[in-house]
RNA sequence: GUCCCGUUCGUCUAGCCAGGUCAGGACACCGGGUUUUCAUCCCGGCAACAGGGGUUCGAAUCCCCUACGGGACGCCA
């Protein structure tokens, strides 16, 4: 007999939604409906320190606006709950628990700093980094007394010396894997929680997850799934490694390359329907090669074995004609006209516009000059005007790091984002008036427009980035750009000036 | 560096598993037509099996090696 088909997908609320979730979660939806099976969603917030109920918010909102639809879930519950991690701390502790009691985990008291040490070691060596089982030849009763002296401990797996790994993955057949490639994974922070893996298996068996349909970069660390599947005497579900989305230089999707921001799409004026249908045929083709089709389509006929294994690259230009034909083919004019209206033309967007159009204007006609911008994916720049007075490098250096430190804030507001602007003026001993100028044309594309900090707030941070970028580009098209070296050099400086970047 | 995964036009891909069609489609690009402009639409063109070796009458397809690309190597997921 076999189980019926439940797939999840694992968010980690610790940003802005990614297309990436997106586009496993796509093939998960599939995947379930096809096999009249159930999708999940389980938020993975284990991470204490960068988890928010915001991310998590909009990372939901997100994908029911691509029509992307899940059976059970933190936000419509279900029999297998509760689907927030952090909400199954204690179920977690006891797997951990059972660990400890067989021996098949242990607990850890080394400092980062001496594995820093060792890593760095290993590396010189050549060895694929990985812990030196310190802590393993430690006694029970020592390991207890440290922890009774409340000595910061993690909890690690024990994982073979020897031998190999063998699992089956759907898409590739067998993959073989050294255990001695594999690291004594930490199973439990010392702040309690568990860490991914640990936290993912027992759920995904808790929750019966019959496939596990992920990303490739999870390959390397599924030996330790399995491994966790045989301490607990559990079947491991089917895995599925998809293909990752890329950049057009091929490296893994990223936000420095790319818009990749869910929202940004909204933003920017795409269709839902034209994003889920873009995304569907990365690395992945109908059987009758139709290019044009909605999600219950590409889940009638769906078949995983169907999928590519190379890494798509995300073209953005195939997603605009693909919008386009759903605008010219899939809509009345009616609908477009309400579309048009629910994005950005409705009462609540103007009426944030207005109070700082309204001083500016003479007549209506003056509204769309002087506001057009907030509705463009971005504007055409023009070196001369972008530089203006300021050096060509310097503009380069006060535009990165400016992307840099607007990444960095929490709550994206005006007040916000004039902060990161006064502490920039400050850091660079310049005036604001100064560089204002040089921003005012980047997001704009004029310098006759609305105030600076309320237009960025409107725009978003996803919008305010491309814009950025695409005076960076600008500026290296004319030799005026970073070069690596430079961006390397400033990366340091700015480390030092301002605080660490924020991935 | 170590391990794992991958590789068909610039890009998304069909074909591969069950070897035998001028390697097909789409985006982009170029050219032509329709359109009082532009866009749409229509027609046409450019353009790929990473390289080498094997198996075979025959290899994009099966096997091996090399190269290249990617991913993983966190008290992130």
């Amino acid at each position: 007999m076999t189980r019926p088909v439940r797939t999840r997908i694992a968010p980690s609320p610790t940003g802005a939604p990614h297309v990436g979730t997106a586009y496993m979660a796509l093939f998960n939806l599939a995947f379930a409906q096809k096999n009249q099976g159930k999708m999940v969603l389980r938020i993975e917030d284990t991470d204490q320190e960068r988890s928010t109920k915001e991310s998590e918010e909009a990372i939901i909102q997100s994908l029911q606006w691509l029509g992307i639809e899940w059976n059970e879930g933190p936000d419509r519950g279900g029999n297998f709950g509760p689907y927030r991690q952090s909400e199954r701390k204690g179920i977690h502790s006891e797997h951990v628990q059972l660990l400890l009691d067989q021996g098949n985990a242990y607990p850890c008291f080394c400092t980062t700093e001496r594995l820093n040490e060792v890593r760095a070691k290993q590396m010189q060596a050549k060895e694929t980094p990985r812990y030196d089982g310190h802590c393993l030849q430690l006694s029970r009763e020592e390991s207890q007394r440290k922890i009774d002296a409340g000595e910061k401990y993690v909890v690690r797996l024990k994982v073979p010396s020897e031998g190999q790994c063998t699992f089956n993955d759907e898409l590739r057949g067998e993959v073989t894997i050294d255990w001695k490639q594999i690291d004594h994974q930490i199973l439990q922070k010392s702040d309690g929680f568990p860490t991914y893996h640990l936290a993912n298996v027992v759920d995904d068996h808790l929750m019966e997850i019959s496939h596990v349909i992920r990303g490739e970069e999870w390959i390397s660390s599924t030996p330790k799934h399995v491994l966790l599947y045989q301490y607990f005497k559990w079947d491991a579900p089917v895995f599925a490694h998809l293909p990752l989305l890329r950049n057009p230089d091929k490296s893994k999707l990223s936000k420095r390359k790319n818009p990749t921001g869910i929202n940004y799409y909204r933003d920017a004026g795409y269709l839902p329907e034209a994003m889920s249908n873009y995304l569907g045929m990365m690395g992945y083709t109908l059987p009758d090669q139709r290019e044009i089709f909605s999600i219950k389509e590409l889940s009638e006929s769906f078949d995983i074995k169907r999928m590519s294994l190379g890494g798509p690259i995300f073209d953005l230009a195939k997603l605009k004609w693909l919008n386009g034909r759903y605008l010219r083919e899939k809509l009345t004019a009616e609908e477009v006209v309400r579309r048009l209206l629910e994005w950005k033309l409705n009462p609540e967007f103007l009426g944030e516009i207005l109070p700082h159009a309204l001083p500016r204007l003479e007549n209506f006609s003056d509204f769309i000059p002087l506001a057009g911008f907030l509705f463009d994916e971005h504007p055409v720049l023009d070196f001369s005007s972008l530089i203006g007075k300021i050096e060509p490098s310097d503009a380069s250096k006060l535009l990165k790091i400016c992307e840099w430190e607007l990444e960095k804030i929490r709550s994206w507001d005006r007040d916000n984002i004039a902060q990161v602007f006064q502490n920039m003026a400050e850091k660079e001993e310049k005036k604001l008036k100064e560089i204002l100028p040089l921003f005012f044309q980047t997001i704009s594309g004029s310098n006759v427009s609305l105030p600076i900090f309320d237009s960025m707030n409107l725009l978003g941070l996803d919008l305010v980035r491309i814009r950025l970028r695409r005076a960076l580009e600008l500026l290296a098209s004319e030799g005026a750009g970073l070069s690596k070296k430079g961006l390397k050099s400033l990366e340091k400086q700015y480390r030092l000036q301002y605080g660490d970047r924020i991935d």
